[in-house]
RNA sequence: CGAGGAGGAAAAGAUGAUCGCGGUCCGGCGCCGGCGACGGUGAUCGGGUCGAGGAAAGUCCGGGCUCCACAGGGCAGGGUGCUGGCGAAGGCCAGUCGGGGUGACUCGAAGGAAAGUGCCACAGAAAUACAACCGCCCGCGUUCGCGCAGGUAAGGGUGAAAAGGUGCGGUAAAAGCGCACCGGGACUCUGGCGACAGAGGCCGCAUGGUAAACCCCACCUGGUGCAAGGCCGAGCAGGGACCGGCGGCGCCCCUUCGGGGGUGGUCGCAGGGGUGGCCCGCCCCGUCCCGGGUAGCGCCGCGUAGAAGAAUGAUCAUCACCCGAGGGAGGCAACGAACUCGGGGACAGAACCCGGCUUACGACCUCUCUCGGCCG
RNA sequence: CGGCGCGUGGCCAAAUCGGAUAAGGCACCGCACUACGAAUGCGGAAACUGAAGGUUCGAGUCCUUCCGCGCCGA
């Protein structure tokens, strides 16, 4: 696999996948976005962890084609680029909240170096 | 130079680099089936190729397509409404009339109010019919305050609207009572396919407004919407029909205890099916029919963009373009080229397809026209 | 995708067939009562009816376009 691709099995697809992240996983609120963190169960044949999925949820309510269409562009892009980073066997829900149409690519950048800030002093507990 | 009007074309400014996304084709890889050739499949990898708009938007009209209903006609309901042409369309083109604008131009649901009904608040005497409150005038009476009988609609007052308007004549005061002009009406002629326009003489001319109130007239009109509609369909549960080959065992019912009847639970034989050219062999088995129809990375509908968490993006560089400030070549002047710095690029994302309309929208190009300012 | 309905002070809302200077309640402000508050009484402010046009003498009401909500069906 490409090291920045982004290929379909690394996107949260179905309504149920959304809801059992969004029902046990983690919130957190970062800027502009609330991220659901939760960890996938490992395969009893499978040496090491799955790859960390990602989905993204822009309601109506926060704006019209265009800007939901650009926003959930941005963030594929962030975590495209940021992927590697990030522990494996995670599945994150990004739902944008109501300041995310004015939004830039680099903040999408330092929302991603918040969650993964937060994550990491969360997960020594 | 500025401000505007009309028509048209084109719309992430162009190119490159890097990292990416969706469809499709080819190849690799994984999985499934097969001895195999190979076939199927995949949310996987590589390559080729294609990949948003003029409005993709709103869903205001219409058509294709879909299923339902349906002889024809009519009623009800809904829609449209100046004229002519075209069209499937509430649209387009050309014109007429009316409103707006200095103008180029633009806007208009613009049929009918002597078919009928309703409504017209408040004010006012009176709001569609019996017009007369203050007045004005004549006559009679008078206690000189006014009263009665009549004429009149000019003036005052009310109102959005008050029985055509203005002027002159006229009169007791007045009045289309008479005349001129304006307005109106039907008529004739002329031009035009027509809406209508123009002209002429005639009629002194009471006959509101509202139909985006009910309505009348003319024309159009069946409903439904791709979640339409069709197909596959694990599992679970259901309905009906047929023959139940023979025998053993089991189970159930009846019994005069001899037996009789029922039963696809099971075994054997027979039978049927599959594989195969045929036999042996091997495997499977009550048969047939019917409806509903869930799950599904379901399939078709579905496209030379095209899906069902829904693709066309991000970053950088260079070059154009526009705006502002500076600048000042050039020019008699109004004006203003090169160059420098700073800023900017809208509205908006296909979801069955197509045509029209409406709404949103930065800059640029082209054609044509109007108004204004300054300079020579 | 199709259909239906609703937008009136900060909030909840009324307004018959078109005839107002657009009710009422809660909340708010002031005064009175009280030692202070609550409650009560009196008084007051706050709207151009989602926006823009149109019809009418007159529009919250009728019509058109747009904006924002809500509901229903498949």
């Amino acid at each position: 696999m490409r090291p920045e691709g982004f290929p379909a099995f690394l996107r949260l697809k179905k309504r149920r996948e959304f809801l059992v992240v969004q029902g046990q996983g983690k919130k957190i609120h970062l800027r502009h976005f609330l991220v659901f963190v939760r960890r996938r169960r490992r395969g009893k044949d499978e040496a090491e962890a799955p790859p960390t999925r990602l989905g993204i949820t822009v309601t109506r309510k926060i704006g019209k084609a265009v800007t939901r269409n650009r926003i959930k562009r941005l963030v594929r892009e962030g975590f495209r680029r940021q992927r590697r980073d990030f522990a494996p066997g995670l599945d994150l829900v990004w739902i944008a909240k109501r300041g995310a149409p004015a939004i830039h690519y680099s903040d999408v950048l330092a929302e991603f170096d918040a969650l993964s800030l937060r994550l990491r002093s969360g997960g020594r507990r």
